[in-house]
DNA sequence: TGTACATCAGTGAACGCGCGTTCACTGATGTAC
DNA sequence: TGTACATCAGTGAACGCGCGTTCACTGATGTAC
């Protein structure tokens, strides 16, 4: 995706020079104007629901704006979802940084982690639905989802074998893959299926959904840890 | 859906008679048919990609005698849903019945339980996958999850009730409900993105899901529970 | 600085494909006399 | 038992709608002289 536009001329100051910088600027507020509806209108609708026509009105241009943008409609997914992932990454690389963490005793760790994955599912529940349904048939959405789940289970892997002795699980890495599926799958599925009595955001689900996290990776009760770790 | 002929004809010996068996027969034939057909087709592309015809062809009838059938497609995917959904209800009401488990350790129930689950999402793995997608656009078939969903962790709330001695989880109603969602989400997880590593028949997995079972309840460890539920 | 020309982003009506749905017709089964 | 008629399941070509995609055109911006 270089541009293309320096083969078109021979002048070697045609082709050192950087091109339009203003036009590029309405250009880039274009095309980001377009991701910023079609995600709001995806996060609604879900992806197939959503008609480029609408997208288009919703990002004050036209279908023909649109297409000079993006070769298909499906093109857009992937840029959306791309960017998703990319953004998913780099909270992911921030949050299970273990500088981050240094002092603070593991339970607490562990509720903070589960409090934040919640919060952001709950921030934007309807972009989590319509991916979660996109990568079930798409195969390229599903490679890109499974490339940031690998991502993410090795940096928790990471955060959790430096706290080795904190837990009981017999096997650390294992441990961090499963417990990071049964994060996710939980949330995921009170997207699908939503609870009649406690809400995305009601206390209940950050006490039980760090109390799986916990117990699962055997994790020792919080007074012991919490002298281990103090110095 | 009660049949509409007898009103049709003032003679009562028409009236009183069934109505003609073979036909029924034949016709019952051709709806069994056309299920069989769609939950395949269903399963292997989703039900947006499969195609009204191509459910006829495989049935071995033609478009017009689907519409005999069925008012609409979307009409077929929730009679398919029902009918799954009914099989789901019997199946739970049957496998947590507390009859069948007296005697049985509870950590052996537990594991039991979980390979059940895991076996069941093997078999059919396409066919969860369709209606996971479709609950979530689809607010009658939401619906419906949702009333099977509390069927089950009712019966499981039950089930555990009764061992409420044997874990250490605060309240057994909402600790019920929490691990079903768990269980259910992370197998759902697998469907959507598969392990690197470990497949859906992996011993891992049977251990794993076990594992987060047991400790989000605070089983207390096998020996204990064995000893007790001894007599 | 002004004029003619070139480039190219942007427009939106029209196209066309796929698929759900309809409906005029066929032929088999059942009924009346 | 045979014939004429009625019913109704079943057929599949044709319809039509929705929506992604195209493309002839417009007008703004940039360039040459």
């Amino acid at each position: 995706m270089s541009p293309s536009l320096p083969l078109r001329s021979h002048h070697p100051e045609r082709f050192l020079r950087w091109v339009r910088p203003p036009r590029q600027e309405r250009t880039r507020e274009q095309l980001e104007r377009i991701l910023e509806a079609a995600e709001k209108l995806v996060s609604r609708r879900g992806f197939d629901d959503a008609s480029v026509l609408e997208i288009c009105r919703h990002a004050r241009t036209s279908v023909g704006g649109f297409y000079r943008r993006f070769p298909t409609k499906l093109a857009l997914l992937h840029a959306l979802h791309e960017r998703f992932c990319d953004e998913a990454k780099a909270t992911a690389a921030s949050v299970l940084n273990s500088e981050r963490w240094r002092g603070i005793p593991t339970p607490v760790m562990f509720q903070a982690l589960a409090d934040f994955l919640i919060q952001v599912y709950s921030q934007r529940p309807g972009l989590f639905r319509a991916f979660l349904v996109r990568a079930v048939t798409d195969p390229e959405a599903n490679a890109r989802n499974r490339d940031l789940f690998e991502f993410i289970a090795d940096k928790m892997a990471t955060l959790l074998l430096e706290r080795r002795s904190h837990f009981d699980h017999p096997d650390p890495v294992v441990g961090a893959r499963f417990a990071l599926r049964v994060l996710l799958g939980t949330l995921n599925h009170f997207l699908v299926v939503s609870d009649q009595q406690h809400g995305f955001f009601d206390k209940v689900i950050h006490q039980e959904l760090a109390r799986v996290f916990r117990t699962y990776l055997g994790l020792r009760p919080p007074h012991v840890a919490a002298k281990r770790s103090s110095p």
